[in-house]
DNA sequence: CCAGACGTTGTT
DNA sequence: GTCTGG
DNA sequence: CCAGACGTTGTT
DNA sequence: GTCTGG
């Protein structure tokens, strides 16, 4: 699934691609459910717009269920009564400097940040709905489509967000035609396998788990509340090792083969 | 026909 | 809104 | 996803 | 423990 992720930089590739303005992201390291978060739409012309993450069908009584619709099953997409319309005429990219996931074991849960090697960013594939309140007031709300981990985000979770390749940005969203049978194959975790942990290749996730970071006494969850979104109230090294690290994971990441180099990098920092 | 649901996650 | 179950 | 709450009564 | 709200 995906219930975090990171925005940072500015979006042209995407903004190139669909003919729309050179954005810039705003820099947040812990994006949630329920708060607004840019997004490429068409309906039917390319244009930015912020998204409530959690997703409220048309027909809703009240933007409760949005906090349980923050993700769509790919397999399920063209059935479910909630999803079925947006996935038809709806559908929306959502760039991000990457997206964490959690890794449960028997008695904790390790976050990990997931991003591409290099400085690309991810394009998750979205969609969208417009809700109107009782009042009369309107909202606009987005779901991140889910499907089956590839190998190497399996080694985390069993499922991931669907990210979408550049070339296929224009096919997700031409809405000319209602027909959707050709966006089945872009929703697999296939072309995703570019991606990494916190190592510098899959050969090195082992040394350069981040759970290493436990036994120095500090955990993700509790460097999350340090920084707050959009706001960096550094309180440790270790905190503002992450704001580095999740700002320029592609830099820190090559840096950090094992639990020495992580050291030497916190360390170098002062 | 009307009434009621409409979702994902993980875990067992 | 639209489908499913009664 | 995590953090935080987790309730009822009657009255307007 | 489990649901709701962010």
């Amino acid at each position: 699934m995906c219930g975090r992720f990171a925005t940072r930089g500015k979006a042209r590739e995407i903004a190139r691609q669909l003919g729309i303005d050179e954005i810039d992201l705003p820099e947040r390291y812990n994006v949630a459910p329920t708060t607004f978060v840019l997004a490429a739409v068409a309906d039917p012309a390319p244009r930015w717009t912020l998204l409530r993450w959690g997703l409220i069908p048309g027909w809703a009584k009240d933007i409760s269920i949005g906090s349980r619709l923050i993700n769509a099953r790919a397999e399920s997409i063209q059935e479910k009564a909630s999803f079925r319309s947006s996935f038809k005429r709806r559908r929306c990219l959502i760039p991000c400097l990457g997206y964490y996931e959690w890794q449960r074991f028997a008695h904790h849960k390790q976050p990990w940040f997931h991003t591409y090697s290099d400085d690309r960013h991810m394009v998750m594939a979205g969609i969208w709905d417009h809700w109107q309140s009782p009042d009369g007031s309107e909202l606009e709300s987005f779901s991140l489509i889910t499907t089956d981990s590839n190998p190497l985000a399996a080694q985390v979770h069993h499922r991931m967000p669907v990210l979408l390749s550049s070339q296929d940005w224009s096919a997700w969203m031409d809405h000319s035609s209602e027909k959707t049978n050709h966006l089945i194959p872009l929703l697999g975790p296939a072309g995703t396998l570019i991606f990494r942990f916190t190592g510098s290749a899959p050969v090195s996730i082992q040394c350069a788990m981040i759970p290493q970071l436990s036994s120095i006494h500090c955990r993700i969850p509790q460097i999350f509340s340090l920084i707050p979104d959009g706001l960096l109230l550094v309180r440790s090294h270790l905190a503002l090792f992450f704001c580095k690290f999740l700002s320029s994971p592609a830099k820190y990441c090559t840096e950090m083969e094992n639990f020495s180099d992580m050291l030497r990098v916190i360390n170098g920092l002062y």
